[in-house]
DNA sequence: ATGAAAAATCGAAATGATTTCCATTTAATA
DNA sequence: TATTAAATGGAAATCATTTCGATTTTTCAT
């Protein structure tokens, strides 16, 4: 089934512009994370005049409305994915690719026992995403210097 | 037993500075995560001068060294914890107070099964903190404004 | 101790992603 | 078609972080 963007635009009480539409259109075609800035050049094809702001505030909404999932790179700028799927999950970013996998279980479940126990806090939330190198870019043995790796806060 | 800064560095082949050992100590006093900024104010206490650059450059050396970790606040910026904990483990942070607590299962193992049957990829690293408010806080139900949190990307 | 080499530090300026501001345009709806 | 709230653009601001090149400090062998 193919996705009616003006309808969950509407779901999410966002207007249905052609840029809402574009910016939709280009998440759910590249099937990767794609950067604010790239989203912008994209545009630029299609549209006389694109401004920035309007990436970042359409890409915040849709992520907000969980139409697209933020993604946190190790170099520590955010990316976008075209996730509307909407169960608690996270995801497994190929770092070369930019290829997104769901992960269906959240194995948070596990440790918030521990928290109970342990620090008897209450959980707001939690950062959980896998990073590596998807099996196509495994097999290749490559790794874009598009993604330097810096600033991260992880672990390996 | 007290922590012996000096060797520590030694043992990173960083060189035994009286600002790193101002660096670590207040950190380990402290016993929350701190950002940059506040490391470079209270150092002023203590120097005449003291650069940002120099804050930034041994909190990274440090990170990396496995001594100090570091934390990604929803708000996004990066906040520093004094960790010298070199087992593999996961944080639980408070908003509020901003107390850490070691959290010493690591429940990704179960997602590398998924991970290496669906994706079959090779993981790099992960990311997984849990945010919230520790049991003083959630008790006082206290939030205080300091910690923003914007752009953040992550679960609720 | 002393001096050379490597590392650390400083201040100032640059960087660069993201946000703010506000005037203008556009979509929704009656 | 008029009204109104929302969306947009462009320019400028923000602000955490990094770069740069010159100076100082630590280390360690002599």
């Amino acid at each position: 089934m193919a996705h009616d963007y003006p309808q969950m635009l509407k779901e999410l009480q966002l207007k249905v512009t052609p840029k809402r539409l574009a910016i939709l259109d280009f998440l759910a075609r590249t099937g990767t994370y794609v950067s604010p800035e790239e989203v912008r050049q994209k545009l630029q094809e299609q549209f006389a005049s694109i401004g920035l702001p309007t990436v970042y505030r359409n890409l915040d909404e849709l992520a907000a409305g969980g139409i697209v999932s933020k993604i946190i790179h190790p170099n520590r700028q955010l990316y976008y994915y075209f996730c509307p799927n909407s169960n608690h999950h996270h995801h497994f970013i190929c770092l070369s690719c930019r290829k997104v996998s769901d992960l269906h279980i959240c194995s948070v479940e596990g440790l918030e026992e521990e928290i109970n126990n342990q620090v008897r806090g209450k959980v707001v939330s939690h950062i959980l995403q896998v990073n590596g190198l998807c099996r196509n870019c495994c097999a290749k043995g490559k790794v874009t210097g598009a993604d330097r790796h810096t600033g991260e806060a992880q672990c390996r």
